[in-house]
DNA sequence: TATTGTTATACTCTATAACTATA
DNA sequence: TATAGTTATAGAGTATAACAATA
């Protein structure tokens, strides 16, 4: 049985994901943002949420902790959060102009460390690196419903 | 110019290290561990640390950082610090028994971790990816000596 | 009672600044 | 003065438990 030569993998991705984190976390501070908020307005602009409980689970964090960052959203005026009318538990909540500016803000921030990561590396290559990290992701994920 | 039409692949690292990280957490501590003392226990096993400047820059974290994680691992039995008689500046850290004991454990579990998420992909893949996460990794790390 | 969200509290990891001890 | 390490303090992100509001 051939033991595999490479340093287990999942070093090699803690120290990779370690440096393009940090790397990342000041791209976005340099901006004025975090990786929390980011994630937060990502899942904001690209899904219709109905409630903070399904938006929390698409960041992959607890109601408690969303609350956190959405109360220091909302002070620094990024978005709303108002009551379902027809199911007043349920809080929609909403990007305000400044919420808006401050996403795209930081999508070319984060682009931009993109590029940075992705240089000398062809779009084939990137592709299949996605891929990898997609069938490993799929190995540690609970699948959803479970 | 064509733009790629993978997701951003910092979005798919962050993701992936994130579920990966969190298994693992959760896979340390069942046996009582945590990745900052599975990646001092590493450092202390794999290099000879002249000084814990040294071992801080090999794990990647500040000096401060680091007597707060060798404080709890003093504590806890997994090592003693004894000061260098030649340079009593100088503290040697070395595993005790139960260090050593200790990270067989945490090594075990991180073993079986990494067999985890290893699963359905072949040793010439995860050799890809451990190419390509350094690669990436080069182009955000600030090169050593800088 | 069940569901949605918030508040209160605390824990972990990290960092910077000020300090001690050694040289 | 310079270096190795510690202490004090703080901040970010996260979580759980208890609670309030609504259904």
């Amino acid at each position: 049985m051939p033991r595999p030569t490479t340093a287990p993998i999942g070093v090699v991705l803690a120290r990779t994901a370690k440096a393009a984190g940090q790397a990342f976390d000041q791209a976005l501070a340099a901006v004025g943002g975090s990786q929390p908020i980011w994630q937060i307005l990502i899942a904001l602009k690209t899904h219709q949420h109905t409630s903070q409980r399904e938006l929390a689970d698409a960041v992959g964090i607890q109601g408690a902790t969303l609350t956190h960052h959405l109360n220091g959203m909302e002070t620094a005026g990024l978005l709303t959060r108002t009551r379902d009318p027809e199911n007043r538990r349920v809080h929609h909540v909403e990007l305000t102009d400044h919420g808006e500016t401050t996403f795209h803000r930081l999508a070319e921030a984060a682009v931009a460390h993109d590029n940075r990561m992705r240089t000398g590396l062809t779009d084939h290559e990137i592709a299949t690196l996605a891929t990898l990290l997609g069938r490993l992701a799929a190995n540690v994920t609970t699948p959803a419903g479970e």
